[in-house]
DNA sequence: AAAAATATTTCAGTATGACTGAAGATTCAG
DNA sequence: CTGAATCTTCAGTCATACTGAAATATTTTT
């Protein structure tokens, strides 16, 4: 049996052509090269080197020199990397996210995370909340960042934080200079323009206001279109109104349970990849200081 | 550390699909296989397999699948192919021989040697022996064929066999008819066509006739063509006079010494590759057979 | 040439650790 | 619930790679 340590180890002797410096290199004393050496010069049937100094190598020797470097320069690059992914700081992470929080909160989280995942290839993509789930439920992404909703089968979802829905109105608009707290009654009185993400909030007040709305949008840019158009109000997560037209404003508005929960989504512990086990510890490590930062809530 | 066996064995059971076949395929026990894979997975920190069955991989256990598929067959790969030009069976042999040697002898002697060793790839150059020893001295070529004469510092030459001397004359010549055996008196009242390879050629007797011929041709064709002219006779190695043009007749001469020596050149016994000495114990094994076959001489 | 310095091999003893075989635990099927 | 199949655990065995010291060989120095 040929071991590669022993290859190794004469590759080394080799290179710097005496035991003694070999033997310094690899932490090991000079019988135990001596040895090696010995016993793979049997086992080949020939000598590797022309006298029992090791400067010169025969022909078998510079053979097994040239055929065996490459093969151990690949080995130990494959032991590395298995490594380096059991560690969770390589390999593919897929991530589909709301587009608020990929756009809002996950660039500085991601740098961090790069920071000690040097060898980590990312793949983000946003979506709506239930593209999220069907991607990480069909293995499409490893990770997936979704507001509340019923999950499929298979999934788990762990909560991360809450997001206050905010109103979104037009500056001119009467509700962008009511005085004191707005409240439901507030909301109802105007026209409420619906989207994707209101569907998921089930708060018995808001239903019966929403059940009202004549007018539903997808696209977010027509939605604010046509909120500046003057059209109607909206509600939208705080995250999702960081940069809006100059034109809206938008309201805190004093209405228990009018947000959005935000939750990690993984299949079974089990089949998740280290790396996106690492991302999960990284994200749950850094939820703190991420809802302080943003002004976010911490209890579902 | 991991040890590729485990690798391997990792790989066996991820293929088999149960820790019973694969023991089966390793000749190990199962045990030994439990035991190497929790090991592995203690040293990654994560298990490679969904369930303690070992039916299916987890992320984890598909990429160090993945990986070291390609590593560890790469390394038998490389292990199998220093063994089998260790044990003489491939690598790369360059051969110069004398042209009668190549042509004749060799042939069929490579292609017995082709059999043996199937990973060989071997180059064959023919030219005569002085740049026969210049090749193999120079490290050009790993195994000479050469006739003798005086041998470079640093080679070894091993008497292979010895080659009569034939009369070569033009079949009208009167030598062609001449009754009785042939001697030097004979030769030495023709008109001797000198080449190349009778230079070598030490006996007194000949050396005196040598110096009258008036007459000396390097190139083998063109060497006949005049024989052939009627410009004189010739003598040469019989192995060169196997296809001779018709008009060509070839006698036996009776002169003890009138043979040239024909050896096999190496460098130090020990920068010879394992296919190198191959060849040469292969050689020297058929030498007898060889010289049967051909009617040369054994002894120096 | 002898002596000194440097290098390698040999050898006995040790310790690490992989493997076996048997018994125990877990999972699966009927 | 029982029996069959699969995997894990455990104690004991065996192989072997390694160390440290002493012997041997080679090169360099004087």
């Amino acid at each position: 049996m040929i071991r590669i340590d022993a290859l190794r180890m004469f590759l080394v002797v080799a290179e710097s052509g005496t035991l003694r410096d070999a033997a310094a290199q690899l932490n090991r004393t000079q019988s135990a090269l001596s040895m090696a050496l010995k016993q793979l010069e049997e086992h080949l049937g020939g000598p590797l080197f022309e006298t029992d100094r090791k400067r010169n190598l025969t022909a078998l020797g510079r053979f097994v020199r040239d055929v065996a470097t490459g093969m151990v320069a690949e080995h130990d690059h494959t032991i590395a990397l298995i490594e380096r992914y059991a560690r969770g700081r390589a390999g593919q992470l897929r991530l589909a996210s709301v587009p608020s929080v990929a756009a809002v909160v996950l660039p500085a989280v991601l740098l961090a995370f790069l920071r000690r995942a040097d060898g980590a290839e990312i793949d983000l993509a946003d979506t709506d909340s239930t593209s999220v789930r069907r991607r990480v439920a069909a293995g499409q992404a490893d990770i997936g960042i979704a507001s509340g909703g019923t999950c499929p089968e298979g999934l788990r979802a762990e909560f991360l934080f809450s997001d206050w829905l905010v109103l979104v109105c037009h500056a001119d608009h009467p509700l962008a200079h009511h005085p004191g707290k707005l409240g439901w009654a507030d909301i109802s009185s105007a026209d409420l323009i619906m989207h994707g993400a209101l569907d998921a909030l089930e708060a018995p007040a808001f239903r019966a206001i929403a059940t009202k709305s004549r007018l539903s949008v997808r696209n977010n840019l027509s939605l604010l279109a046509m909120v500046k158009s003057g059209a109607g109000i909206t509600l939208l997560p705080s995250l999702a109104t960081r940069s809006l037209d100059p034109a809206l404003v938008t309201r805190r508005i004093d209405a228990p349970g009018l947000a959005r929960q935000v939750y990690l989504v993984t299949r079974a512990e089990r089949s998740l990849t280290p790396l996106a086990r690492a991302f999960r510890d990284h994200v749950f490590g850094q939820r703190k200081a991420i809802a302080a930062h943003y002004g976010l809530g911490l209890e579902g």
